[in-house]
This record gives structure tokens, sequence and C-alpha cells, in this order.
DNA sequence: AGCACGCCGACT
DNA sequence: GTCGGCGTGCTC
């Protein structure tokens, strides 16, 4: 008797075994997708972990329903690449299948399958001679069919599609109609790709400056040593093309390569530069992508001829590579590579080193301002680090500024949200036809109510946040559960009528600028403005082609982007950047106005950049004027060591959940008591989070600040079999908990 | 997760 | 009486 262990598209950690129907057995194996009954009457698809023949005992065994699979959808790298991040993050397997897999390849009941996608195409019926007694009066289809012959004739292809067609001729579909229905032309479905196919390479890679060959050679003996490499390079100084030659040499040693970059840098911009030199080698996991596309991608590279290359987001780490020889992370510093929610809560960086490893391949990271954490691994010999200073073509980097905005509000010459050092920079720089960019720090921050009277904030009834102002749709809405409200009229503290909008957003920026600068055109950019899929693209493409003067918006315009003629990019308040309740603030602010930074770049003339802040003191400000990153490198490592942060410690959160509040309260206070036993000191709460309810659950935080000499695998084991304990309790049973490894803030 | 079972209150 | 709300337990 053959069995089979499942793994379940559930939130379980457990497999599940099964019997194997004998006229199966010869054609299953480890990485097979079945499906499988479930429960009482479900159906899953599930992935076969292993096969062996020893029953389980105590269970009565069902057995495998059909065999989805011809050849494995994933082999022995990616299922322990699955059973890693399920060790590492504490997240249960069956989540990590669930999000490898497009949802599409893991359907939940019998029917829904992946379809490939078809269009209508034409082609001429030769049998056909007698054309114009058919068409015989219709002037206008003896004319498509003159106007067909000669496309035919010039394309020299069988079929082409009928959107086509109507498009170079200019005939429409009812004139197309009649010469289908007279058997003149056939029109036939074709099966089609949804990923836009036939890129042919158009360049090969440009051959390197001295700085960057120098940095390649670098890295590659760096790689003789070590696995993981730094490449620290500033703004503009020409890693993409580095890449693109390591990318080179894989594919001459017939190895895949992955190239990572966080969900903002995704740009077409990128893409296609590297679809000139790389063609249809190339494949783009983008964060817009749909499912039906990611399938498509995954049965490519299931097929005969894989993509050699993946560019894409962090989910593109799952993506079945057989040859993988280079993991390439670019802005590795970007926090958007670590998942928030759902589980599994991976850092696809540190999951990207993982990945490489199975294969035996290298990884290489790369950024302009690494984090604090992979700098320290260069520093101290674990990472190989290769440092890249010369912008190319010698561009200069930009001179920063900073404009004291609490001076200016006590002199009462601040009348804006800009200072009036900033707005005459700006006309300066209009009057001479360049660009400017202003940033203003993420949506949410600034835009509530308040009682002008007694500061009262309207606040969402089930979820313990204030109410983010939207003021084109005259609503409050709550960022947490996305309940929406009415402005209330009153003030239902002290009865003031007046109930008016603080702070502001891009919103409230993007009206003033409209106001101050008339005769500009003014574009925003932020998560509202760019909903649509091609959003996005329409105002970079816009700003590009000078049809917009300032650009208003928040980080997302920050990354990977080239304007040839922005001379002037403007930080509209760099202190909410920085005072955060989070140990990264200072890192991330110190990373994102860097970056900004590097947008004021110009071929000829040095950029500008204007911080506007109301603490002009502090030492973050020194060390972005004289561009140290390794002064501010050190500053900050003094104060992880001080604060027992990383890279000195490894952080482990464990949230609780429950309606009620003396449930979470005395289970999590269990929880740490239990841990305290083992890990003491390194032991930090329970304490209400920054968000202390959610949709009516109340939350409690457990904090670990674990040595790093501890082993990972023992205090895994630590706190799976105090979890256990806990869960011994009947009072604690249904206490929702998950954890977050090496959680961001 | 998704479902069944079983226990309670409030209704045609 | 029974409909449906939610807490509890189980799924090879």
């Amino acid at each position: 008797m053959l069995f089979a262990d499942v793994i379940l598209p559930l939130p379980l950690a457990e497999s599940f075994t099964y019997v194997v129907p004998a006229e199966m057995q010869e054609k299953i194996g480890t990485g097979f997708r079945v499906v499988v009954p479930f429960g009482k009457r479900k159906y899953y698809t599930a992935v076969v972990l292993r096969l062996h023949h020893k029953p389980p005992k105590g269970v009565e065994i069902k057995e495998i329903h059909s065999l989805t699979d011809s050849h494995p959808v994933v082999n022995e790298h990616q299922i322990r690449l699955w059973e890693w991040i399920s060790f590492y993050y504490l997240s249960p397997l069956g989540d990590v299948y669930k999000a490898a897999l497009p949802s599409m390849m893991k359907p939940q009941d019998l029917e829904e399958r992946y379809r490939s996608r078809t269009e209508t195409y034409i082609r001429l019926n030769t049998g056909i001679h007698d054309i114009d007694r058919l068409t015989g009066r219709s002037k206008k289809q003896a004319e498509l069919y003159q106007a067909l012959r000669q496309l035919f004739l010039e394309e020299g292809r069988e079929g082409i599609p009928k959107k086509e067609i109507t498009a170079k001729t200019g005939y429409s579909n009812t004139v197309l109609k009649g010469l289908t229905e007279k058997n003149i032309v056939i029109q036939y479905p074709e099966e089609v790709s949804r990923i836009d196919t036939h890129f042919v390479s158009s360049r090969k890679a440009f051959n390197l400056n001295d700085h960057q060959q120098k940095a390649l050679e670098e890295i590659n003996r760096s790689f003789e040593e070590k696995n993981v490499c730094l490449l620290h390079g500033v703004t503009s100084s020409g890693k993409t093309e580095i890449y693109i030659h390591l990318i080179e040499e894989q594919l001459n040693q017939g190895k895949q390569t992955l190239y990572l970059v966080p969900e903002i840098a995704l740009t077409t911009q990128l893409t296609s530069r590297l679809q000139a030199v790389f063609g249809d080698k190339l494949g783009i996991y983008h964060s817009k992508i749909n499912d039906n596309e990611r399938t498509e991608i995954w049965q490519k590279m299931l097929s005969d001829s894989p993509y050699e290359i993946v560019i894409g987001v962090r989910s593109s780490l799952f993506v079945p590579f057989r040859q993988l020889g280079l993991v390439i992370v670019d802005e590795e510093h970007e926090t958007s590579y670590k998942q928030q929610e759902p589980a599994p809560r991976y850092h696809a960086r540190d999951t990207a080193i993982v990945l490489a490893q199975t294969f035996g391949a290298k990884t290489l990271l790369g950024s302009a301002t690494p984090s604090i954490e992979t700098y320290y691994n260069a520093k101290t010999g674990k990472y190989g680090l290769v440092t890249l200073e010369k912008r190319f073509e010698n561009i200069e980097l930009p001179r920063i500024t900073l404009e004291n905005t609490r001076e200016l509000r006590r002199t009462k010459k601040m009348k804006t949200l800009l200072a009036p050092g900033l707005i005459e920079k700006i006309n300066t720089a209009l009057g001479s036809g360049e660009q400017v960019i202003l940033f203003r720090n993420r949506r949410g921050f600034a835009p509530m109510l308040e009682c002008k009277l007694c500061g009262w904030i309207p606040k969402c009834n089930h979820c313990d946040v204030s109410l983010t102002y939207h003021k084109n749709r005259g609503e409050l809405k709550c960022h947490y559960c996305n309940k929406t409200y009415k402005p209330v009229g009153e003030c239902p503290v002290c009865h003031e009528k007046s109930i008016e909008p603080v702070g502001m957003g891009t919103e409230k920026l993007e009206e003033e600028v409209i106001q101050l600068f008339p005769s500009a055109t003014v574009a925003r950019m932020d998560t509202d403005t760019t909903q649509g899929k091609y959003a996005y693209e329409k105002i970079i493409s816009d700003f590009q082609k000078n049809k917009v003067q300032i650009l208003v918006g928040t980080q997302m315009l920050s990354k990977g982007l080239d304007f040839e003629n922005v001379s002037l990019v403007g930080i509209v308040s760099a202190d909410g950047l920085l005072n955060r309740p989070d140990f990264r603030s200072h890192e991330r602010g110190f990373q994102l106005m860097l970056q900004a930074a590097g947008r004021a770049g110009r071929k000829n003339r040095q950029g500008e950049v204007v911080i506007q802040t109301a603490d002009p003191g502090q030492p973050i400000y020194r060390y972005l004027e004289t561009n140290d990153y390794e002064g501010f490198y050190h500053s900050q490592l003094e104060e992880r060591k001080l604060f027992n942060y990383p890279p000195y410690k490894r952080l482990i959160s464990i949230v609780f959940k429950h309606k009620d509040e003396h449930k979470v309260e005395s289970g999590s206070a269990f929880f740490a008591r239990l841990l305290q036993q083992s890990l003491g000191e390194m032991v930090l709460g329970p304490n209400k989070p920054f968000i202390s309810r959610i949709q009516q659950y109340h939350l409690r935080q457990i904090l670990l600040k674990l040595d790093n000499h501890l082993s990972p695998a023992k205090t895994r084991q630590f706190i799976k079999s105090v979890e256990s304990r806990f869960r011994e309790k009947q009072d604690f049973k249904y206490l929702v908990l998950y954890f977050d490894v090496d959680v961001m803030g």
C-alpha cells in the first residue's frame, strides 16, 4: 500500500496522509499536485510532500481523488525553502504553500481550473475564387477583401488577430462579418499569451566604466569566498549595468537569475532596459500582475524553455527555478520586502539568501543606503562588501539645505506649508524651465478632523484609531477596518461647531501648491491617484514629457526613477518621518531623504534639495548634508546596542487577540511568564500595542529580544513548547495568537 | 480555513 | 415548538 503525505492550502502545520490509488502509483511523486477530499464535503488541491508505506494509526485514510500534474510543479529546492520559511517565521506550512502558488493553480473545487486565453484570428479562405460574385453589390466588402489580400501578402502570416485587422484596415466588424458569412474569410480561435511576448534583444550590455568594471571584479572575487555580497553604490552609480553583466555571466554558464525588486521599484524604465538586453529570456513578475499571468509565468518556468531571468517582487521567490545561479536583491534596505499580512511574515531579502543556498547559488544585495543589519554583516565579514562611489558621468551629488520651520513659524514667516526660501527656489526652477518634486510622508499621518476648541478627534468605534479625513469624498475612514463615517457637525464633548482638518497629506499640499504657483501644472502621486493598472505609468510619463512641472507625492516616487529635468526636490516635513515610535524611524528617514535627494540630479548642473524641519539640530541632518552614510551607520549602531535592537538582538513579536479584554490580558501574561522561565530578561511585555483594538478584538504584544548566539532551532522549539502548554489551559484555547519574526517596527 | 454539532435566546 | 446566533472541535 502506497501513502502520500500532502500539504493543504490551509493554516495547518501538519501534513495529511492519503492512500495512493493503484493506477496512480507509477505517475505520482513529490511535488505533484493532487486533489483530495478534506472534511465532509470539501476538495482541495494539495501538494505531495513525500511518499511512503507506513499507514498512520488511529485515523481512517481517504483516497487521493485525482492527480493534477504529469510533472511536479515544485522541486525539492522549493519544498526545502517552504519548510525553512515555516520553521524560521513560525508559520504553518499550509500558509507557506498558499503564498507560494498562484491561487489558480490550487483550485478549491473540482471544476475551476487555469484556462489559456484565446483570441479570434482571421485568415483568407484560399479555396474561394469567385469573390466578385460573392461580394456582389457590397462595395465595402470588396474593398476590405482587397485590403486583406494586401495585408496578408505584406505580413506573410497565416492568420492575423481580428482586433489587429480592424485597427489596420479601418473597416468595422460588420463588414468583416459579411465576408465571414460568405465564407471568404475564416475566423478561428487561437491560444495567445497574456504576457507581452516576442521581445527581441536590441542591444548588448554596455561596456562598463572603470569604476563599474572594478566593482564587478571585486564582486566576483568576493563570491569565491562568500555566498553573499553587498554592493554599496550611491544613486546613479550604475548598479543596474553591473547587474546586467553578472546576469550575462550566469547565462553563459546556463544558470538562471532571480532579480528581486521592491514593489514600487518595478518600473517600466527598469524592465524595458532589461528587456532590451535579454529579450524574451526575461520574465516579469509584476506587483499588479493578475493571477492568470502569474500562472502563465509558472507554466513557462516548468516548461522546456523556462525564463532564464525573472525580475519580480517578493513573491517571485517562489517561482520554480531549476538552475538558479544568482539572486540579486536590489534596494535591499526596502522594508516592503517584509511581508506584513497575512502569514507567512517572511523577509524576502533574508529568504532569498536561503533560497540561493539551497542551489549553491550566490546572492548580491544592492543599495545606496544599506540597512543597518546588512551593513553590519558586511562590515563584520559575514558578507562581502563592494563600494561604488563615483556617480555615473560624474553627476554631482545635490546640495542639501535646511529650512527651520519652527523658527519661521515663530516669526510668522511661514504662511503656507512651504517656507519662503523653498517657494523662492521653486520659482527660480520653474523660471528656468526645470521641474520640481515635493514629498510629503505617507497619507493617513495627517488628514484628521479635530475640534478647534477642545482638541477632540473622531475615532473608529471598533479599532481605537483616529479616522482619516477624505476631503474629496467628504467622509471619514478607518484605515484598519475600512469602515466609513459621516463627519459630525459638532463636537460631542464641548459642542463646538468648528471641527476642521488638521495637518495635511499630499492632497492638502497639492491644493496649496496650485494656489502658490498658478502658472505651473501640478500632479499628485500617492496611493489614491495610482489605483488603476496604468495610473502610475501615466503620471510618470506625463512628468517625463514635461507636461507637469511640479509633482507632489509620497515616498512612492522616490524609488528608481530618473527624471532628466528635475533640479529641485523639497521634503515638506522631515519631522513626520523621524518622530515615529519605531526603532528604525531614523534609518528609514535617512534612506528616504537620501533617495529623494537622488531624484534631483542633472547632467550639467548640481541639483538642490530643501528639507523643512522644526528640529534642524538633530545629528541626522549633519550626516545628510555631508552625505556621510558611514557616520550615520555608526551613530545608529550605538543606539541599537544601547537599546538592544538588531543587529545585536533578534526580535520576535507575539500578538494575542480576543474579544474579551480580560482573556488577552491574562493569556498574554501567562505566556510571558512561561517564556521568562528560560529567556528571562529577553522577554518584554505583554504590552498594549500602539493600536490596541482592531474591529472589536483586543490586542496584547510580547516582544522577544533574543541574544544572537541562541540557536534559532532551539528558541523556536522552546516557543512551540510554551504554546502547547498554553493551549492546554481551557481558558486560552481559543485565544488567537500570531508571530512576527524579525518584526520591522 | 470551513464546516458540523450543540447549546442557548427570541420569534414566525 | 424552531430558527439562527456563536462557542467548540475536527479535518488524513
